[in-house]
Order: C-alpha cells, then structure tokens, then sequence
DNA sequence: AACTATTTATAAGA
DNA sequence: TTCTTATAAATAGTT
C-alpha cells in the first residue's frame, strides 16, 4: 500500500523504519479500534517499539481486564459467566490465579538460570537465548556506567581539590609580596634592601591530594579512562 | 475500503457483523505481524470475538513473555484494591504473601532481563552477570543438543527408508529374475526365445518414502534442514 | 468462498 | 515531523 510493494522483512535502513513504525502503529492502533466497535469484540493491543518504548490498546480501557481473562481463557471461562460479586469465590479464583503466576515465574526463573530446559521447543530455546543475551548486555552496560560514575565522582573531587590548591597558591604569593614590600620599605635605602626576590623564582611545589591526583595530568586524565560503552539511544517517538 | 463506506459504530446485522469479523481479524493479525517483522516490534495481540472466542498474535510466539514485560512496564501502576470486608482475614494475609512473593520473583525476572538495574550495586551487578552467563551457556548448550537429536532422528529415518528401498529393489530384481527365467524354461527353444532383457536395461526408479525425502538428497540432506522459524498466526476459527 | 468496486493504508518524496 | 500523492492493500457488498 504504497509507492512500491514492501519485502515482509526487516526493515534495515533505521530512520525508514521508525517512520515506518510510526504509520503503521497509527493504522494498527486504528484497525483495532475499528473491529473492536464494529463487531463488539474485545481487543487488547500491546506494542514495544524496537527502543522498548510502549504503545497500546484495548477496548473500553480495560487492559488488565482482558489480560486476565487471556490468562484464564486456557483454565476455564468461570468469572465471565458467573457474576463477579462473589467475592469468596473471586478469592479462591485469585489465590489459584496468584498461585499459578508464581509457578509460572519460578518456572522462568530456573530456566533463566539455565535449569528446567527439558520441557522447552527449540523456539521457545531461541526466545530465551535471546532475552537472555539482550538483558546481559544491558547488565553490562549498567556495570560500566556505574563505574563510570564512581570515576566521574573522583574527578569531580579531584578537580574540586586542585582548584582550592592554585587558590592556596595563589594566596600564599600575595602575602609573600606584601611581606617583602614591608620590609622595604621599612628599610627604605638602596643599600641595606633586602633581596626577597628568591621568594619568587621557582613555583611552589604543587601538594598533591586526593590519591590519584598527577601534576599535570589534569586535562589528559580524563580522557585516559576506557570506558566503552554501549551506544545508547533515548528516543522519545 | 469496500464498497461504501462504514459508521464506525457496532454492526447490528448478526450475519454481517460476524463476517466482518472474520475478515477485519485476518487483516488485524496479518498487520501486527508485519509491523513486527518489517520494525523489529514486538507485539502482542488478543482478540475476543463477541462469542468469547479467542484468537491471537504475538511477536515470536512469546505471548507471555510479552505480557509480562508489559505488567512490567507500568510498575507505578499497581490497583491494590482492597475489599471492603475483612471477613476473609486469613484470605487478606495469604494473598498479602503471595503477592510479596510475586513482586520478589518479577524483580528478579526484570533484573535478568537487563532492566530496573538502578537500585543494584556493583557487586550484585557482577553475580547477577555471571549468573546470567552461566545459564546462557547451559541454555545453548541444550538448544544445540535438541538440534543435534533432531538431526539424528532424521538420520536414523532416512537409513531406514533408503534399506526398505533396498530391500525393494531386490525383491523386484528376484522376481524379474523368476519370470524370465520361467519364460525360457516354457519356451525352451532359440527361435521361440522371448527376450526379456528389457526388463533389466534400466535402473528402477527409486521409490520417494517418508515426505520429504528427494532422490540424490541423501547425502546433502543433512545440512538441508530448513529450521527458520516463521512467526505463527494463531488462527483459532 | 470468490469477485470487484471502492475505500483505506501507506511508501516515497517534499 | 507533517503533508502530498501514487500505488498497494483491505474490505463491503454482491454473487
């Protein structure tokens, strides 16, 4: 539907694709609505876009709603049927549902850790790799920004500590310059000046604080950290 | 798109409405699978026809997978409802633990997947990626091997097949063999001799057994395998 | 279910 | 992103 026929492949072009998710969840979104109305269906529709972002819908609002009654559709269609102002009933079909969520979690947990994989197709293997591997990268990512970030905070500290340092410097000069004025010119003859320009010559040896502070590194060193990470895109659309 | 255009407002033709449904579900479904495959989304799609039929969609097959990511999402929204009577005390504790339980066990889930990594420290980032790691291994360690099995099913199949081929083959040889000889045994004279050596000029063809085997496939047959794995439509009707 | 006249969705371009 | 437009695709009504 368009200029030109598309392959149903992925898109590889990047910017095409977002465009192209952007129409198309418009039109998906739509249709759903539509046979949602027009033939009083319920229909809930949940879409994550290839940054994770979260675009759904579903008839009357009621999300949660629909997904419980998908997640009981495979038990027994019970709550529909029956009234839900039966409240102790309502308890005994929550604490089976509760019940059945944490086998089912416990059940994902052991296989994430790579137990219980007998029961598993080669489909639902691959699914589960690939999350897997999706996740340790993020893991990873995490990990180098957090150091990152504890690096960042020493530099920060660091240079914080250099700053007050050339301020003591500097404040030390001054009060030997007004010292050696004094002196002058309380011994105001040629003769008997006192020579204080030594005071002067050399720089005051820099203090080094702060543990992994080297003269002269100042600019260089922050740029020395490998902290490769992961590209990181924040796409707001 | 039709021959006229629609009110977007339920169909009340009984007849109608269902036929519309039946179409609109096949181009819902159809679309939510090539929004995911042509925008690498995942996707997630259930639909409950007005007889509470179900029909769905979901990106890779991993339906719950996909709902769980999604309750994941919105973590801020959590509907605590509480009952107006405490009359179910004990019902009130039990589901109070159980949901602690669940809570524990999708934090978890969440942090395996790479998400809500915030609060970990860089310690527990460490164990958590080696853990990870350590079930990916296992993880591809099995898919191999439930690829390996199937391969040697395969095999095994195929062996038998080519022998019951053989013995075919045989068999017919023998036979063809008896009837010429038979035949010169009766007509026991040079110029009476019927010539059956046509029956031994050519090859037999080789029987196609078993579906989906090819002739001269035998060999190349093995790294053959088409194991792509199309994402499914879930047609219930 | 199959057929078409139309409407609708959308790919490419601006 | 948003608009425009040519074309592909979906589908309403019909057979």
């Amino acid at each position: 539907m368009g200029r030109s026929k598309v392959q149903l492949k992925r898109i590889e072009n990047k910017i095409n694709r977002q465009v192209t998710f952007s129409k198309r969840r418009t039109g998906l979104l739509k249709k759903a609505n539509e046979i949602s109305v027009l033939c009083d269906a319920e229909v809930a529709l949940i879409v994550f876009s290839h940054n994770g972002k979260l675009f759904e819908y579903s008839t009357d609002s009621c999300m949660e709603k629909i997904l419980e009654r998908h997640e009981r559709y495979g038990y027994a269609e019970r709550l529909l049927v029956t009234n839900d102002s039966e409240t102790q009933e309502n308890w005994s079909i929550e604490y089976t549902r509760l019940k059945a969520k944490i086998d089912l979690l416990q059940r994902n947990h052991r296989q994430y850790l790579g137990e219980d994989l007998a029961s598993m197709s080669l489909k639902e293997l691959q699914c589960l790799e690939q999350q897997l591997d999706t996740g340790l990268k993020s893991i990873r990512t995490r990990r180098n920004q957090v150091l990152y970030e504890a690096i960042s905070e020493l530099q920060k500290k660091e240079k914080g500590i250099q700053e007050q340092n050339n301020m003591l410097t500097k404040e030390i000069k001054e009060k030997e310059k007004a010292v050696a004025q004094e002196a002058a010119a309380q011994w105001d003859q040629p003769n008997y000046r006192v020579d204080t320009s030594f005071l002067l010559q050399d720089p005051l040896p820099v203090l080094n604080m702060g543990g992994n502070y080297r003269e002269g590194a100042q600019e260089l060193g922050r740029n020395e950290l490998d902290l490769t990470l992961e590209p990181q895109y924040y796409y707001n659309s």
